[in-house]
DNA sequence: ACCCAGGGTCATA
DNA sequence: TATGACCATGGG
């Protein structure tokens, strides 16, 4: 049973697990290859990510100076299945220069967590969800991701305000949650598995979340609603 | 025919 | 600093 000392967060976050199961996250063979997917998927169903995955990987460009030797415009047409091709292809590039001239994945491993996330967000397309997208699945820090999911799913739960910036939200889960990457990985799995199946921008009335089918229906016992 | 997706940048007021 | 426009394909 849950005590009082546990968090609501660490309660939520076991309530999905029991509803949706593992996730198992991030899909990708290695960490470029996650990282990759982490600046294609943005604003962009992760399905047709694996479509331009797909491509780079045929042309044999799933590569730093592989992506780099590229022209432009045949570059986004590998990318053209994930939408926003044009834009994806600078932003691939302007991520790969940063990332061969800071000497590759294992020489930023070696760097500190806050000092790596500020060095993403440097890089022209790299946004706070993107870089710690990154820093959590392919470096493996414990880095909590927010998304537009996080939001709408912890305002409709009723615990957290809505409107709040990406940093804040950021601190309230990890100041809520120890750090553990295994965890935070799972978790923000979890969520964006419950976002798209039950928790939609434009809800049924109270169908949000409530569906009778899912544990996570079963809000009671843990303190919310 | 709509709605939505594992965001971020840039121009404007 | 806070909105709004823009980017674009593909599945439900």
């Amino acid at each position: 049973m849950a005590s009082k000392l546990t968090s609501p967060f660490e309660r939520v976050y076991q309530q999905l697990l029991d509803c949706h199961g593992p996730q198992r996250w991030w899909p990708g063979d290695s960490p470029f290859e996650v990282m990759v997917g982490a600046i294609l998927t943005q604003n962009t169903n992760w399905s047709n990510v694996e479509k331009a995955i797909a491509n780079l990987q045929e042309q044999e460009c799933l590569d730093a100076s592989q992506i780099l030797a590229c022209k432009d415009a045949s570059l986004a047409e590998m990318l053209r299945p994930s939408g926003y091709f044009n834009i994806k292809a600078k932003r691939l590039k302007a991520f790969c220069r940063w990332y061969l001239d800071a000497g590759g994945f294992k020489e930023l491993s070696g760097r500190d967590t806050d000092e790596l996330r500020h060095a993403l967000l440097h890089v022209h397309g790299i946004g706070p969800e993107t870089a710690d997208d990154i820093l959590l699945y392919a470096f493996q820090r414990p880095v909590f991701v927010i998304d537009a999911y996080t939001h709408r799913i912890f305002s409709r739960f009723g615990l957290i305000e809505e409107g709040l910036g990406y940093e804040h939200l950021r601190s309230i889960f990890e100041e809520a949650l120890s750090p553990d990457v295994a965890r935070y990985n799972e978790y923000h799995a979890l969520i964006v598995k419950h976002g798209k199946d039950q928790c939609r921008p434009k809800p049924r009335c109270a169908e949000c979340c409530l569906k009778p089918d899912c544990q996570q229906g079963n809000l009671a016992g843990t303190g919310i609603r």
